[in-house]
Parts: structure tokens; C-alpha cells; sequence
RNA sequence: GGGGCAAGCCAGGUGGCCGCGUCGGCCCCGCGUCUCCCGUCUCCACGGAGCGGGCGAGGCAGCCGUCGAGGAAAGUCCGGACACCGCAGAGCAGGGCGCUGGAUAACGUCCAGCCGGCGAAAGCCGAGGGAAAGCGCAACAGAGAGCAGACCGCCAGCGGCCCCUUCGGGGGUGCGGGCAAGGGUGAAACGGUGGGGUAAGAGCCCACCAGCGGUCUGGCGACAGGCCGGCUCGGCAAGCCCCGCCCGGUGCAAGGCCAAAUAGGGGAGCGUUCGAGGGCUGCUCGUCCGAGGCUCCCGGGUUCCGGCCGCUAGAGCCGCCCGGCAACGGGCGGCCGAGAUGGAUGGUCACCCACGACAGGAUCCGGCUUACGGCUUGCUACUGUG
RNA sequence: UGGCGAGUGGCCUAACUGGCAAGGCACCUGACUCUGGAUCAGGGGAUUGAAGGUUCGAGUCCUUCCUCGCCAG
């Protein structure tokens, strides 16, 4: 699991995916999912977060990020591996971030799964080469 | 004890597991070098050539170690450093600042003081030069608002009319006259209070106060205090302005370098005429470049996509000593405390004080302002008890 | 991150050198009409984004903050 490869950096990474893949959408998340081309190197899904100003400031900001990736590290090694996955923060998520800063758990990794198993992405084993 | 005020400090902690970024080391991987070293390696025409290791630069994953957001990192309100702009010169324009003296790289910041205001005090606040250089503004109200002015009013004498008369005069009314104390308007009415004075009044005269001018003393100075004089209109320069001081523009997306592709291009030198046009700050002066020509050299950053540098050791922090009321400066010793690039500090478990506020670096510093939890110390007034 | 600009009734705009915040659309009431629209008459509605300061007086001048928008990767 290495983290560097699998983020996504390049705003045309980001341009191809929203224009070309598939979304998924929730009260407090959107999801989108791309396929990547064959020749690009498949080490694993790549990891797209996009977390708009109007949810907050900074600090806001970064702990929707850092939660979302936390989410998302728990189900990498069953998402399969040669898709590109963008989310975008929805305004609602605050109130589960709040309700995480109260002491519940797991509400954000919760939403994470529901929207990539909606999206069918979670394949049973982790491991299946079927490309 | 609960208020008020000032100064300083902290920014949840410790441990376990998983996870992230920087730097360093080990291992691994190819690359380069045989101009340096090693080899009981290979070839040889004995000059060398090659191979392996050392060595050098680098890469990705793993392991180990290391460090890893703030007092405001924020707002972007000021000031600098740094970088480039044909080195940025003079004048005008424009902008900023404005009690005094210091501090500083600089400031609109800080320190000390002066004056004014608020407060019972501790203390806090103040863009606080100039209105006898000039222009301008003051709506409404009010008689009068910038050369002041007379509505109500106060006043004696004279003339007209009316009434009364003890024939001395008295009263009323109207016009002209004197006055500006009182009423009234206003944010502001040409010094204030008291006394004398007067027909009524008025700095008309006097005392005190405010203000003005002069002078003496103290202070570097802002200014303070004393004395004397003549008696006296102000407000607004966060209106234009005057005076003094300061300011070139653009901003790390500054700017520099590299690899690949394609069209264009760029630089240096020479240079006849015209000297268009343009740059240097908006204008002027001044100054520089300058198309079209020739020669030589080179890739550049205009467009698309990347990488590296700039990039963090600095007007730095801590301790002691010295100078200074202080801001701060000097000396000595010690320390290294983020450097990301879709952008790193999180998740989980346990315990403690007790549910932890405001809030996340992006070139770097010095401030200001705004947001906000808690602790300690000191000062000041009040209340209760002894 | 850096550099700019703008906030006035529900909406769109005015307010000159500081001096009673004006107009249009919209809204309400009445008239006209069988009813509605159109038209006519009348009316209400503003802490001028917020808080301070200068001034006798601030939408206007100054300072700080808030919100929204624009430009540059």
C-alpha cells in the first residue's frame, strides 16, 4: 500500500474522471469511478478527494480529508484495483463528523462502503486479475 | 468573597497497536566511470581493451532511526528581506505618515514622556502639526451664522395723539433714538462668575478663572510654573490645502535551470538615411532600446504536458553578564525547531486533570487587527469576619 | 497563495461638493368591470452589510470586521 501511487494528483486525472465515469451519490457523499486505460500501471485504486471551502475552513477541511482516506484505507484491499475513485464532501458530512467527534463510530466508514458497494466496486476476494 | 485593571505562562498529557510526510543509514535494483584503487578474471599486435568489485550520482519498495503546524499559522491592514523589470536620474503630479524624545532593517509598530478625555482608583483611550498663507462649509430653526445682529425686551429725553390731575406732573399708545443684561432659536450667538458703575447697559472699571502676547525659570524637547501687559470671537483640515518627513514598479504563480516533440524564435556584433514606434512611473525633461540590412552564435518558455532549484540557519531561539527607566543594543556559551505540492499530525484502546476554546504552515521575517479556552502573579475600590 | 472589486425596501438602480435616503418593478387598499387583466387614485415597507471614530450632523470621510464576486496554477 503505497500511499503515493495511489493518490491522485493531476487535475486531468481528475477532468477524465468526472467527465467519463460513473457516480454514485449519497446524502453525504458523491462517488466517482473510472476505469483506467490498460496500459496504465495497476497497483491498486487511486484515491481522488475533493472537499469544497464552503464546508469549512482548514481545519474542517483537513479532518473530512483525513477521515475519508482513513475510510477508504479500511476497504482498499477489496476495491478493485485498476479504478480511479474521486469523493466528493457533501455539506451533510459534517453532521457525521460531528457525530464521530461525540464518540460514535464508524459512521463515516459506513457511508464509504454503502456508496462503493452501490457503486460495485467491493469485490468478494481481494485478489481477482480479471483484466 | 465577588467586581475592575495590568503583566506573564500553557495550548490536554502518558503508554500500546495501525497509518502519513521530510531527512539519514542498511538492503535491493539497474546506470556511469576503467582520467583514481583492487583482482591467482578474459583477450592482445604488449601501447591497451573488456569484465567484476571499490567508488560516484540516482531509483522504488521494505526495515531502522530522526523530526513533524500556531498564538493567533487567520484577515491580508502596514513595514521590510529577497527576486526580476534595459540599474530606476531630476521636476511636477500621485500616495502615505504627523504631540515630543528615543528604539528599529523598516513601519501606520514598540518604549518613555507631554497634553487632552473617561473613571472613585488601579488604569485605559486619543490620525494629537498648521484655521493671523489662501479657498471653502455650517441644512433646519432663529432677529442675527461670519463684514454679526435686534423679535420679545430694558431705558431716559424730545416731538405727535389720548386719558387723569392737587397744575408740580403721572399713565397709555405710536414713530425715531440708546443698550445687549434677561427671554427665546440653535451643535455653535463675539469670553465666564461676582462686584462696582449707569437712565438702562456694556471689559466701561476691578478681582479671580479661561484665552492671547511678551518675558523669566526648569526641561534636549513636547510642555509646565511665575511675572507683566493690553482687555479678547470661535468650529470643521479622517474638506481642498500649507509645512515637515517618507515612497520606482511588479510580486516566489517573483525568478532560474533541465529532458522530449513541433512551428515559430532568441541573443551578440556591425550599421547609411529616416529616425516611425516603444521602454524607464501618470506627465515633462533627460536617457535608452529600436523594425527594415549584413555577419556570427544559440535552443527557448509564446502554446500543451512534466521534473529540479528558489525552499528554509534566520533582523533565529535559550541561558548568563554589561549599558539603558524601558523599547532595545553589545559580549560570551549552547541549540537546530516543518518544508509539503490534490498538499503530510490521523484512527483506535486505557487512565488521569476533566470533556480540551479559537483554529492548520505554502518564500521568509517584524508588527497591527480580529477569533478564543484556562492558569498564575500583582494593583485598585467595595463587602464580610477577626 | 497573491492581486482586485462590490454591498442601499422583496428585486433593479439613484442620491452633486457631508444637510429630511429618490425612482421603477413587485405588494396592499379603493375605483372601473359580471370576474380577472390592463388603467387610474391612494398607501405601507430601509438599524443604507456590521461595529467604532471624525463632525453639530455620515449612505457619503476614516479604521476594523463580515459576506459575495472576479483575475492569475
Amino acid at each position: 500500500m503505497n500511499a503515493k501511487r495511489s493518490r491522485l494528483s493531476r487535475s486531468s486525472d481528475f477532468q477524465r474522471i468526472y467527465r467519463q465515469g460513473s457516480s454514485t451519490a449519497s446524502r453525504h457523499l458523491v462517488l466517482y469511478a473510472f476505469k483506467r486505460a490498460q496500459g496504465a500501471p495497476a497497483e491498486g485504486p487511486r484515491l481522488g478527494l475533493s472537499v469544497s471551502k464552503k464546508l469549512g475552513g482548514a481545519v474542517v477541511r483537513n479532518r473530512v480529508k483525513r477521515l475519508l482516506r482513513e475510510a477508504f484505507a479500511a476497504h482498499e484491499p477489496h476495491v478493485s484495483r485498476e479504478y480511479d475513485v474521486v469523493f466528493i464532501a457533501r455539506p451533510q458530512v459534517l453532521e457525521l463528523v460531528a457525530r464521530q467527534q461525540e464518540g460514535e463510530k464508524g459512521l463515516v466508514t459506513a457511508a464509504v462502503r454503502d456508496l462503493l458497494e452501490r457503486a460495485g466496486l467491493l469485490a468478494g476476494s481481494p485478489s481477482e486479475p480479471s483484466s
